[in-house]
This record gives structure tokens, C-alpha cells and sequence, in this order.
DNA sequence: AGAAAATCTTGACAACTGTCAAATGCTGGA
DNA sequence: TCCAGCATTTGACAGTTGTCAAGATTTTCT
């Protein structure tokens, strides 16, 4: 009896696995337009008809895959996560110098804020939803960890082919750093080329300050 | 026929500026209630109701002294602005040496953060509407150059009283220490007591970084 | 092919939104 | 005292929102 059994639970479960996987696949498909419709109209004007609308289905489908608006943004706010936090890891990988670390993540940081910008708004806007609402503090909370994680990867990493020692710490670090992204997300979006031109220098400035050459210890 | 008419202008005007006042008074009396709804709710669920009953008056009056929610909304951030953004100054004036101020800062520093932190999130949830909704962007500016200025005043009279010279400019000091108060911020929202503590020294060894003992030039 | 199950659409609901106009209460001047 | 004009309330409007259920459609299995 138990060979039989074995065999019908194994099929089952392979259709219910694939039917699992189908169900994912479509669930993560509305959550990435979940997130392009979040980005364009942030958090306080996003409705769900607006996201099916930016999906080819109609509204009624997102409360077959989601339990509820929470839910889905939720999922979304994942799928952000996905794409915006291993983005160093290649330059960190590629970099035989400090010098070409440093040049080739300024590059990529600059690059990311002008290809990415809607995302990175919605990123912000999120963030500052979970202030409010603490619903959403967890997946907040997570992302911001590895968002600080992967900037340590780029200094600790830095300071090393430097032959030299961070002088903040991994959150000073990561405040620094991304403060100075919030304010270049502003200034792009708001059509100051100059200003962001500008903070690029202040970016330099400040990774040379985080490991100052010759402080080896 | 100059003098009566004269007469009769002065005292419709005494009265027109009575009435103007009046308006005015009122105006602010409920900028400053929407302050307070929209620290407690965040912008995106703020409604012009919840506005009124946190006032004295009930809904209808808002258009009667506002033209639209953005009008509204508007008038309440610059109540903020009147409140927040000299608040460090008389730290600045009672300091006599660096340490003095340096510690005095922090205190502040921490204060503010742990007394105010509804209206700091309610800042820091405007600046990022600004960012999807172009009408908030002049007013929110203003604000942030005046946030800069004021921790430039603590940052360069620092240096001042450490005879020495900041190692970063205006932005980028006021990206750092914006940063780690942000952070602060939201450690303090979600009950992270331990590491709101954690960054005090945190934000010493910025301080420090930003004016390094000795750096003379 | 036909039944069963999964998927998707449609339309409706109650609640809530910003806005405004009509009605009411109120005050200050003649 | 009475009245004009200011201040405030009330109630309604059109539109939007999240949610859900009933029905239509498609897919899947036997």
C-alpha cells in the first residue's frame, strides 16, 4: 500500500507544484507592474484599478492572487529588492585597484540614479510609509539591511585594496552614502543636471574621506 | 475733498487690516492643526475631515480659508519650516569650546528626535511627495537649504572653535548627519531604543570625522 | 470529448474623498 | 435695535477607492 500511495502523492505533487509555480510566476508578474505603477505615481496615488491597467489583466485578478492591497505591494517591494541590491557586487568583483573601484562605482552610482530614478523614488517613499505604517516596517527593515550591507561590501572592500581602515562605521557609512543619493535623486528629478553634476565631486570627496589614503592601522 | 476721503480710507483700511489679521490668525490656527494630523497620519491618509476634527471646526471651513488641499497643505508645511528650522542656533551662540558644542549638539540632537519624531516623519514624507509631485518641489527646496544652512552653522563654527577646516562641503556634511538622523528616526518609530543609542557615538565619530582634530590649514 | 477545476471579467457594494453651495449663526456698526 | 456682512455648519454632489461575489472563459485531466 505504501508503494501506491507514494506514487499517487508524487504525482499530485507534481501538479500541484506546477500549478504552484504558475501561480507564482503570475504573481510576480503583477507585482512588477505593481512596482512600475507605484513608481510612477508613488504610494499615496496608486490605485489597484491603476495597476491593472499597467497589466494586461483587469482589476478583479489581483484579489485572486493577492489577499489584499498590502499584500500585493508587499510583493512588490520584494520584487524591487531583487533588482536593486546586488547591483556592486560586479563593480567590487571587477576592480583590481582602489582607484578603478572607486572611478567604476561612482559610474554605476550615477548611472543606476538616472536609469532607475522612478524606482529608487518609490524605494524613498516606501521607506518613509513604514514610518507611518508599521505594517510595513519588516520588508522594510530587511531591504535596508542588505541595501547597507552591499555599500559595505564597496567600502570595506575599497578601504582594503587602499591598504587602509574605514573611519565610519557600516551605518554612518551607508547614511552617508545614500544621503547623498537622496539629495542627487532630487536634484535629477527636478532637472538640475548642474547639481547632480556637482555632487559627483561630493561623492569622491566623500569615499576619500571613508578611507583617507595611508590611515593603515 | 483729499482729507475726508483720506479719513474715511484710513479707517477702512484699520478695519480691512483687523479683518486681515483675523483671517490670517485663523488661517494659521488651522495650518497648524493640519501640522498635527498630517504628523500623525502621513500624507497619504490625511483627509480634510480628520484635518477638521482634530480642530475646533468642522470641515466645511477649510475651503472657506483655503482654496484647495494643496493650499492647505502647503501653508502647513511652512508652520513646520517656522518650527524646525532654528533649532540649533542657540546652541551654536552658548558654545564656548568645541567639545562644548559638540555635546550640546548631540543632546539636541537626540532630543528633538525623540520629542518630535511624528513632525520630523511628516518632513521626511513631504520632501519624497516632492519627488512624484512637482507642486511640493519649491516650497520643499526652501525648506531643505535652510535645514543645510542650519547644520553648516554647527558644522563650520565647530571647526571654528577646533581651529580646523570640515572635510566636506555644505551638501555632503548635511547628507551625513540628515542620513544618521533619518536612520535615528526610524529605529525610534519601530521601538529600537538599543540603537538609537548606538548611533550617539555613531554620530560623535562623524562629528569628529567632519572636523578632525588637528587638520589646520 | 466532456467534466472538473483553475482563471479571469464584470458589475456591484459601501465607504470615503475633495469640493461647493445653500442655510444658519454671529458680530459689529448705524 | 436692527441689519449687513462675515464666519461657520450642514448636507449634498460626483468621483474614487478597496473589496468581493457571481458568472463567463479557459485550461487541465481522464
Amino acid at each position: 500500500m505504501g508503494a501506491v500511495t507514494e506514487v499517487v502523492e508524487t504525482k499530485q505533487d507534481r501538479i500541484a507544484r506546477r500549478q504552484v509555480d504558475k501561480f507564482q510566476a503570475r504573481r510576480t508578474e503583477l507585482a512588477v507592474a505593481t512596482l512600475h505603477t507605484l513608481a510612477e505615481l508613488g504610494y499615496a496615488r496608486t490605485s489597484l484599478r491603476e495597476i491593472a491597467q499597467n497589466s494586461e489583466f483587469s482589476h478583479g485578478v489581483l484579489h485572486y492572487y493577492f489577499a489584499d492591497k498590502r499584500d500585493l505591494v508587499t510583493e512588490a517591494v520584494r520584487q524591487y529588492e531583487a533588482v536593486c541590491v546586488t547591483r556592486y557586487d560586479e563593480v567590487v568583483a571587477g576592480a583590481g585597484t582602489g582607484a578603478r573601484l572607486r572611478e567604476d562605482f561612482v559610474d554605476m552610482f550615477f548611472a543606476t540614479l538616472n536609469a532607475d530614478a522612478p524606482l529608487h523614488r518609490l524605494w524613498y517613499d516606501l521607506r518613509n510609509q513604514s514610518l507611518f505604517d508599521e505594517t510595513f516596517r519588516e520588508d522594510v527593515r530587511e531591504i535596508e539591511e542588505r541595501r547597507e550591507a552591499m555599500i559595505w561590501r564597496v567600502i570595506s572592500r575599497y578601504a582594503e585594496l587602499c591598504d587602509a581602515v574605514p573611519a565610519l562605521g557600516s551605518g554612518s557609512a551607508y547614511a552617508l552614502l545614500d544621503g547623498i543619493f537622496q539629495r542627487a535623486l532630487w536634484c535629477a528629478l527636478s532637472g538640475r543636471a548642474g547639481d547632480v553634476a556637482a555632487l559627483r565631486g561630493e561623492l569622491v570627496r566623500a569615499l576619500d574621506l571613508l578611507v583617507g589614503e595611508g590611515q593603515t592601522q
